[in-house]
DNA sequence: TCTGGGGTCCTAGGACCC
DNA sequence: TCTGGGGTCCTAGGACCC
């Protein structure tokens, strides 16, 4: 049986509408998932991370390990802590496992993130039963099926059911009623409406305001002052669980982008290039993989002191290609580092590729990156011999099998890094 | 609390146009 | 040449989410 079930309320259908919306959320994903692969980590405190936790164990959570923090601070409040890097390839598949489970009560699917999907379940309640019966079969199913635990909120509205499915956690299921709303979510402190983090929930304080109550309770125009004239207003209606959202099934991503941390206090131009290539090829890769082009390029630099500056262009066309973005992050980056280093090494790169639109089909299918330290290491070689296979691919899917013939395909990188092997690879794919 | 990688949205100021 | 108002786009930064 789970560890808890809170029911807020009868589960009747009431004048305001049906409580049909589940929030359902895996706990401590990856660790969990490190759990069923290994599980001698059972009821262990241990953490899934690198340089900081990304998910620590319900164990770990017990000595206020928290994610995001540093593995040296966690280790300071846990000292038998156990850390495992984790096995990233395996969790895609664990959560789809999950998602796949969840449409079979109901098309209506919105997957948020990797551990957590809304489910609109109003029209499915006369194959299934109620939506708290659906929750506890779905929660149910899933623990037998992939030995995952899921914690569920079951409320009218998104915004209700996310802060349900927080209160049920771990291992629970809260269900509330659409006629006691406000009771169930005026005592609650105000961190956890959806977009209220740690500056807004000081902010806040600074006022008075600590309860979700007592943030429904301001006038607009108070909370508009404070916050602002778009955020102040939108965290108020939450509040009030005012929230009109539908769940949506067709989720297209607004950017795309990638970083790469260095540590330290990197001063090497040559090895900044290098990163900015291979970050330019994997993000273009992606925006060629979902058919898109980037309207806007941006590049972020965060120096030795962790202090960041970003620095971004708005280009006439769009763009996908590995070399028309590592072209234009490369100046991005100098100026930033002109404008705003005074002296300072870099930590960190990243790339970002925003106001997307459709591609143009031959930026899409005729150019290819090459990362050139990595192809020189040979470490790269099945990646990029994947990706120019997939080039190819998209080629004749496209135009045909002979189209083929006349492609070409760029090689990036300077000439003579570009291994021979990678050369005939390509003229062999050119010429059939 | 000194740190990963991937996202979303909002705001303020400036440029530019009418 | 100065002055007023409104709209849109772009840039940079910040807050937030998982």
């Amino acid at each position: 049986m789970f560890a808890s079930i809170l029911v807020v309320g009868m589960c009747d259908a009431s004048e305001v509408g049906d409580a049909s919306i589940l929030h359902v959320d895996l706990d401590a994903f990856y660790a969990s998932v490190e759990e069923r692969r290994d599980p001698t980590l059972r009821g262990l405190p241990f953490v899934v991370g690198g340089g900081v936790v990304l998910s620590p164990s319900y164990a770990a959570r017990r000595f206020g390990v928290r994610s995001g923090m540093g593995i040296r601070r966690a280790r300071e409040l846990c000292p038998r802590l156990v850390v495992v890097s984790g096995e990233f390839s395996e969790y895609a598949p664990a959560s789809e496992a999950v998602f796949e489970i969840c449409r079979r009560f109901t098309p209506l699917v919105e997957e948020v993130s990797i551990d957590e999907a809304y489910l609109d379940v109003s029209g499915a309640t006369h194959l299934f039963g109620t939506s708290d019966i659906i929750a506890r079969d779905l929660k149910a199913l899933v623990l037998e099926e992939t030995q995952l635990v899921v914690s569920i909120g079951v409320a009218r509205t998104k915004a209700l059911a996310k802060v349900a499915s927080q209160v049920a956690k771990p291992d629970g299921i809260v269900f509330v009623d659409p006629a006691r709303e406000s009771e169930f979510l005026n005592p609650l402190p105000v961190g956890l409406v959806w977009g209220i983090g740690p500056a807004t929930v000081e902010k806040l304080a600074r006022y008075g305001v600590e309860t979700v109550g007592e943030l429904a309770a301001l006038p607009n125009a108070t909370i508009a002052g404070w916050l602002g004239p778009g955020l102040g207003p939108q965290l108020r209606a939450l509040a009030r669980n005012v929230d009109a959202r539908r769940v949506n099934t067709t989720h297209r991503a607004r950017s795309v982008s990638s970083q790469a941390a260095f540590g330290g206090d990197n001063r090497d131009t040559a090895y900044w290039e290098r990163v900015l290539l291979s970050l330019a090829d994997r993000v273009s890769a992606r925006l060629r993989d979902k058919e898109r082009a980037a309207g806007t390029i941006t590049t972020r630099v965060r120096f030795a002191d962790l202090a960041a500056v970003t620095r971004s262009a708005t280009l006439n066309s769009r763009l996908a290609t590995t070399d028309g973005l590592f072209l234009v992050a490369r100046r991005l980056m100098y100026r930033a580092v002109e404008e705003a280093a005074d002296g300072r090494g870099l930590s960190l790169l990243a790339i970002g590729a925003s106001r997307l639109g459709p591609a143009v089909p031959q930026q899409l299918e005729f150019t290819l990156g090459i990362e050139h330290e990595l192809v020189r290491a040979g470490t790269a070689a099945s990646i990029q011999r994947f990706d120019l296979d997939r080039a190819i691919d998209g080629l004749r899917d496209r135009f045909g099998r002979d189209a083929v013939g006349r492609a070409s395909v760029q090689l990036m990188g300077d000439g003579g890094m570009v291994p021979e092997e990678f050369r005939k690879l390509a003229q062999k794919k050119e010429t059939g």
